[in-house]
DNA sequence: CGCAATTGAGTTGTGCGCAACTGATGTGTG
DNA sequence: CACACATCAGTTGCGCACAACTCAATTGCG
C-alpha cells in the first residue's frame, strides 16, 4: 500500500523526468539542423496552421512573448521565418515561413519515426497518455 | 483514423505542455517559502533518502553538477543545507539538511494535496500515468 | 471626441537544463 | 613508484520559461 501523497509526487517527478527525457531524444536528431524542441514546436505549428502571430503562437504553444519573442528572433537569424508588423493592427507581427522553413518540414520529416521507435508504446498506449497528460494539463485552465 | 508520425508529435507536446503546467502548479505555493519546483526535488531526495552527494543527487533526479552545484549553492545560501567536502574522498561534497531544510518537510505538507486536487486523475488513472511516463523515460537508458 | 483601460510585442532579470570544459582528487596498470 | 586515466564538483555559455516591466497601438466608454 502506497501513501497516497506519495503519488501525485511521484507522478509530477515522472512527468518533469520523461519530459526532459523526451526533449533529449529530439536533441541529437535536431542538433545537426540548430533547431531545439521549442522551436521545432513553432515550426510545426507553422507547417500545420500556416502564418499566424506572436499572440497566437502563444496560445498555440502554452508559451508568452517572453520567450516566444527571443526564439523566433533566433529562428529568423536563421532564416527559416520573416517578421512583419501587421498592416491592420500594428501591435501585431507576423510570423510566415521562408522557403527554408517551409523545407525544413522534409529535411526532418524522418524525425518522428525515430521518436516512435525510442518511445515504445502500442497505439492505445498514445491515446491513453495523451488523454491523462491532457487531463493533467486541463486541471490548470 | 489518425496519422501515426502525428500521434508522437501530440504526445511529445503534450508531455511538454503538461510538464510545465505541473511546476505551474506549484510555483504559486513554493514561491512563498521561496523555493522552486527543482529546489523541492532535491528537498524530497534528502528527506526520504538522507544525506548524500551530488553525485547521488543526480542519479536520484537525472540532473548533472552543471544543474545542481548552482542549485545546491542557492539551498545553502537560504539554510536549508550544507554542504561539505568528503572527508574520505575529498572529490565529493556531502549534502545534508539543516534544522531548517528538515523543517520544511512539515511545513510544505499541505501542497501534495493540493496537487492531488488540482490534478484530478483517479488511484489508478495515477497509476497508470506513472507507468506510462516510467516507459516512455525508460526507453532513454 | 477624449481619455482611461486593454492589448500585443519586446526587454530585463532569475533560475533551470545541458554541453563542454576546468581543476583537483582518486584509481589502476605497468 | 610513476603516470595515464577516470571521477567528482564546479564554471561558462546558451537557450528556454516565466514574472515583471515598458512602450506603442487599439479599444471602449462617458
Amino acid at each position: 500500500m502506497v501513501n497516497p501523497s506519495a503519488l501525485e509526487q511521484m507522478v509530477c517527478f515522472q512527468l518533469y523526468a520523461a519530459s526532459r527525457a523526451m526533449t533529449g531524444i529530439y536533441r541529437p536528431l535536431l542538433e545537426p539542423h540548430g533547431l531545439t524542441y521549442p522551436q521545432l514546436l513553432v515550426l510545426v505549428a507553422l507547417w500545420d496552421n500556416g502564418p499566424t502571430t506572436v499572440r497566437d503562437l502563444g496560445h498555440q504553444l502554452h508559451l508568452d512573448s517572453g520567450t516566444l519573442s527571443p526564439l523566433l528572433k533566433r529562428l529568423e537569424t536563421a532564416g527559416h521565418l520573416t517578421r512583419t508588423r501587421g498592416s491592420a493592427d500594428e501591435r501585431t507581427v507576423l510570423i510566415e515561413l521562408t522557403t527554408s522553413g517551409l523545407g525544413l518540414r522534409d529535411t526532418l520529416s524522418y524525425i518522428p519515426a525515430r521518436i516512435a521507435c525510442a518511445v515504445d508504446l502500442t497505439e492505445a498506449e498514445f491515446h491513453q497518455l495523451i488523454d491523462l497528460l491532457g487531463r493533467v494539463r486541463g486541471a490548470t485552465h
